[in-house]
DNA sequence: CTGTTAGCGCCTTCAT
DNA sequence: ATGAAGGCGCTAACAG
């Protein structure tokens, strides 16, 4: 095409590769013309394109994830495609083929694993094809067998924040807990019922009220819990967008926040910094966690032991919380 | 690489893209094996890819507009790149001419238009080069001359929000302004600004401040009208997470909201939805821009006349707005 | 319907 | 440093 100008067409490829431009000639075309990536793709056999696959884009934490892998991707030059699972984990395998697909050099995959045995099952094999054609895949949240990860200490957060929360006087909660399929709720309400029993208290099974991750399944467990009759002077909300929901329930059955009961949840999600009361949680660094997955798929493959990038959470005392007396 | 099952190339092409998988050895084959999209590419012209050009991901106004876009892409079979300009306009052509060496179908531009000439001239350029290799390009907010629009009706919500407010009996008014150099910004200050007019109300132009399009704006914004000495009954931000910002600050030197002061935003994002006191605020359907904007680039070319769709933006008044006796 | 033959647009040895 | 040739993995227009 541009052999035009020039004369070859090696040549050309070359420095316009090299950085090098040469020919003014050249110059002048680049007003408009660009190599095909699609083109070098299939010569190369390689692209810089890094998948991100999310449960749902709109939840800011899934957001401020994304902020972070475009971030650092942009840093890299890379180019990042975004799949959205709409919190359907038999999705992710899908995409995870469309981007195997796309010959990506990399995928992130950010959420929750689930517990369901047919998609997780189809998601590894996925996962191998992928590594097998030479893709790097990191996860965020869980580990999977042989895949790097970026673990994030949900247990330990929130068995922090239930032992802060027994300090300031607790004796009696409940637990607003995600599906039970969903990892991230199980370990966030494990590690809390952990970090009350450090303390010596038992929480009764029938004290952890499951529904949605989402902000109407916040609402619903607050609901659930106002017609079960349990007492409670503390509510744990297994992530901020529930504990959000349940306020809101809270004010419509006119329990206020923290004189009747105080209210916590964890993620500590940057749409929710300035409402009132402000909201007891658990901090994660959120945008880190997008950029070290891209540190992980960017990195030098770290041979056969499969990288784990620890990140830990931090409890966030604020007015939500109120002390006992 | 398939053929050693069959014997064919092309067949094995076809029937493979046809969907009926005849040899049963395909089948076992399919376990692993997946076209190339790189290759497909190349050879094709043009690939399933659109592209999602946005200021910020983990806003939400932007991160709900993705969100549409991706249900829309999803339904369709098409797999969206997303590039964040973290707010800086210069990116949007650079961004710009990364997809189009993909060979994007298509591109959406998210966002207000800002009035830096340079990178607005270099865009358009972008635009006009995309367009010329057959590429559809949508834009989000305002319209650009000759491209295909979702163009949002800032100006006339923000003109129905005045009305609204003024009819609640506010007649002192301060604007917690974007950026000048933001269109959308523009748009709804000069609406709001008309629909005072409308009611008899002339704005001193020194009650309009002007901040980031963000929350640390809003705080800001919120600050310097602090100690600007000036009166008002009601604060009105340019959008949802200035509000929030303002919000802040006013907590923070002591302000109620709304018995000393009524606030109102614009967008009605949903982390927002359960905040207390509600926030008034200018209804925007997020995720039906984004889903908009696919079916535009999608739709067969519209001939010269760029299609243009509107959408309209609705008053919801809610809490944080009082009646004044 | 199937197989053959050209490309698609670029990159990369390999000589020169 | 530069040009020629071959190939990347697939599709499409052409024959059989």
């Amino acid at each position: 095409m541009a052999r035009l100008a020039d004369g070859s067409v090696a040549t050309t490829s070359r420095d316009l590769n090299g950085g090098t431009q040469r020919p003014a000639i050249e110059l002048g075309q680049l007003l408009t013309y660009l190599p095909s990536a699609a083109a070098q793709g299939a010569a190369r056999g390689h692209t810089n394109v890094v998948g991100l696959i999310v449960h749902d884009v709109s939840d800011p934490y899934f957001s401020s994830i994304a902020a972070g892998v475009t971030g650092a991707a942009d840093e890299q030059d890379m180019i990042v495609t975004l799949a959205d699972t709409r919190r359907r984990p038999e999705r992710e395998a899908k995409y995870l083929a469309s981007l195997r697909q796309l010959r990506c050099r990399a995928v992130i995959l950010a959420g929750s694993r689930s517990t369901d045995q047919a998609s997780e099952a189809r998601l590894q094999r996925e996962i191998a094809s992928f590594i097998g054609d030479g893709g790097r895949v990191a996860m965020i949240s869980q580990q999977l067998p042989g895949v790097d990860t970026v673990l994030v200490e949900n247990s330990a957060g929130a068995r922090d924040l239930a032992r802060d929360l027994f300090d300031l006087g607790h004796r009696s909660f409940v637990v607003l807990a995600g599906p039970a399929s969903l990892r991230t709720s199980r370990d966030r309400v494990s590690g809390f019922l952990q970090g009350l029993a450090d303390r010596g208290l038992r929480l009764d099974p029938r004290h952890v009220i499951h529904a949605d991750f989402t902000r109407d399944g916040g609402f619903a467990a607050a609901m659930r819990w106002r017609t079960s009759g349990i007492e409670a002077t503390c509510l744990f909300a297994a992530n901020d967008v529930m504990a959000v929901g349940a306020m809101a329930a809270l004010r419509q059955f006119g329990r206020s926040v923290p004189d009747d009961v105080s209210i916590a949840g964890f993620d500590d999600i940057i749409p929710l910094h300035d409402i009132s009361p402000a909201m007891t949680t658990v901090h994660i660094p959120l945008e880190t966690l997008g950029t070290e997955a891209m540190g992980l798929v960017l990195a030098p493959h770290g041979g056969l032991t499969p990288q784990v990038r620890r990140i830990r959470c931090t409890v966030r005392l604020r007015e939500s919380t109120r002390r006992i007396p």
